[in-house]
DNA sequence: CTGAAAGCGCTTACAG
DNA sequence: CTGAAAGCGCTTACAG
């Protein structure tokens, strides 16, 4: 066990000030210069940095909350170390709470940080539900959603429907007629709503109008299990686009199974750009979202909010191509 | 803008009680039945929480810090998962902090973790150097480390030797004889020097000597690279064993790009258990380790040491093979 | 610029 | 069991 922690006390006494004057110091107010060198001296010996939890009096808590709902997926980790970085680099710490695609913990998750006092929060989201809008109401921090739009508030979100008609056109363009949809429901307004509506835009656009639909989760078992459905069926599709990279996979592995080859048997799309992706046999034709600049710009729509400075409510992110070889 | 978040006086005055009270209520000393149920109904009224950050007085603070090289990896994800649940359950809240591979801010996060008054600290470790150690010594918060084991001090580790072993083995029984590693420095002590230790032992078991060697790091473009020098070069092995999963599918890319096949022209193993690994042509043959109960035990562990339980200096953490195809 | 005082929202001995 | 008081480690008006 180690001697008691050095606090403010201890180096305003050996400073010989008093521990406002400490305070001051810490939050770069005005200081005399001769105050300043006898404080910074106690400082560096005493190794002392402030407390953040005890600063409750304070009006800025340098602490934003980030709330998501699993750590497990191909995105997450991604947006969090971006956010990381960004946030430590303008002088906040990030406190994450991960909600396991619990709403309702979710909800009380922005209350818990608001209590907290965090200046903004965060949140990666997937459903906005009315639970969220009430709980919005009652509160004192900004909120910015990633990934879903949220009307009437603040939010930024990848540009589905253009990335989704730039697929959509690219596979009718390669002369595919018959075409199906792996997909997730739309009750995820994003991923399950606006990207498809996007695909099927641009596969319309093109003049592919025979689209069939098979509903699934973010799971690759549950993908595995439509895909086989797809493929095994009669007048099997000529080409499956998928909600996502994982969905995708999962044709894959249920192609290899029926001895069906890509993209002669059966042709796939992704939607992520997965790092994997372009180590299957062969490459996933896919989309890829910049999502660290997503989060950076979340990030940063989060210190403005706190400092009450204007943002736009909807913000867009670009998307990029990549053409792989499973189409 | 919100009314004013309700505080512990709030309640105090509407239940009639003192705030000394309320705060028995909150922590669950025991308290009149009359008392309680005045509080009870004020709690509910105002839908109060307290506030865990102002508890600066309190012996617990109930906070565990969790600290992680990078949130971007197959693993890291997996633990924080388990961890945050296990940790939850028992009415803990994890604090994460991302060091991004920096061992010098590691150092620094621990000892701010202690500050904040941590009750335990759990370090998802890759290298533990001597600052640490100097760190340790002033710290009052117990101190796990998960993945790299820690003498004189309290770790929880994969069983990197028995199931390096077991690996090789496994390949020496299938009848190869000239074997490469790509692999990553011995300055990490699981992976890179105990793993490795079990593969060449199982090898050598087995009678298989003839082990040629190429250092990587853990991305996947090193791995590409020196799969691309393995393989090209004169005398090419028959088998490459690998440090991780995604080392070994840098042997895949490369393998692909110069037109050898798997497992019949260069046969391949990994480390990990991915999730994806099953996906690849053919199916990668591994090793998994059980991350999520080593990240409950860790958690577990923590906790003990918080409340001066005894606890194990070193735990080990059980695998699995995965007979793949690559082999 | 600086210090004494009050306060942030809690918890904890200590009397009663 | 309970309340008044003191305290946790900071920040912040407010005099001077």
């Amino acid at each position: 066990m180690a001697e008691q922690r050095a606090t403010i006390n201890d180096v305003a006494k050996r400073a010989g000030v008093s521990k406002s004057t400490v305070s001051r110091y810490l939050n770069n107010k005005s200081i005399r210069e001769d105050s300043y060198a006898k404080v910074k001296e106690a400082v560096e010996y005493y190794n002392f940095k402030a407390n953040p939890f005890a600063r409750l009096s304070a009006k800025q808590s340098n602490m934003i909350g980030v709330v998501l709902p699993t750590f497990d997926s191909t995105v997450t980790p991604r947006v969090l170390t971006a956010m990381d970085k960004y946030l430590r680099g303008k002088g906040y710490s990030p406190l994450f709470i991960n909600t396991e695609g619990d709403l309702d913990f979710e909800v009380r998750s922005l209350e818990s940080l608001d209590r907290m006092r965090v200046d903004g929060i965060v949140v990666v989201a997937s459903f906005i539900t009315p639970a969220h809008r009430a709980q919005l109401a009652r509160m004192n921090a900004p909120v910015v959603f990633l990934g879903q739009r949220f009307e009437g508030g603040v939010s930024v979100v990848n540009d589905d429907l253009a990335a989704g008609e730039a697929l959509g056109l690219y596979v009718a363009g390669r002369g595919y007629r018959k075409a199906g949809c792996l997909w997730v429901s739309e009750r995820d307004e994003a991923v399950g709503l606006r990207r498809k509506q996007g695909v099927l835009k641009g596969l319309a656009g093109a003049g592919v109008t025979d689209v069939r639909s098979w509903e699934v989760d973010f799971t690759l078992a549950a993908a595995y299990r439509a895909a086989k459905q797809a493929l095994s069926g009669p007048d099997r599709p000529e080409v499956l686009l998928c909600a996502t990279d994982r969905i995708a996979y999962g044709v894959y592995k249920a192609a290899r199974e029926l001895g069906l080859r890509i993209p002669e048997d059966i042709a796939v799309t992704g939607f992520g750009g997965y790092e994997t992706s372009e180590l299957m046999t062969p490459p996933l034709t896919t989309i890829r979202f910049d999502v660290e600049t997503a989060a950076c710009v979340c990030a940063d729509t989060v210190l403005k909010l706190s400092a009450a400075e204007p943002v736009d409510q909807t913000q867009l992110v670009g998307y990029q191509f990549i053409p792989g070889g499973s189409v």
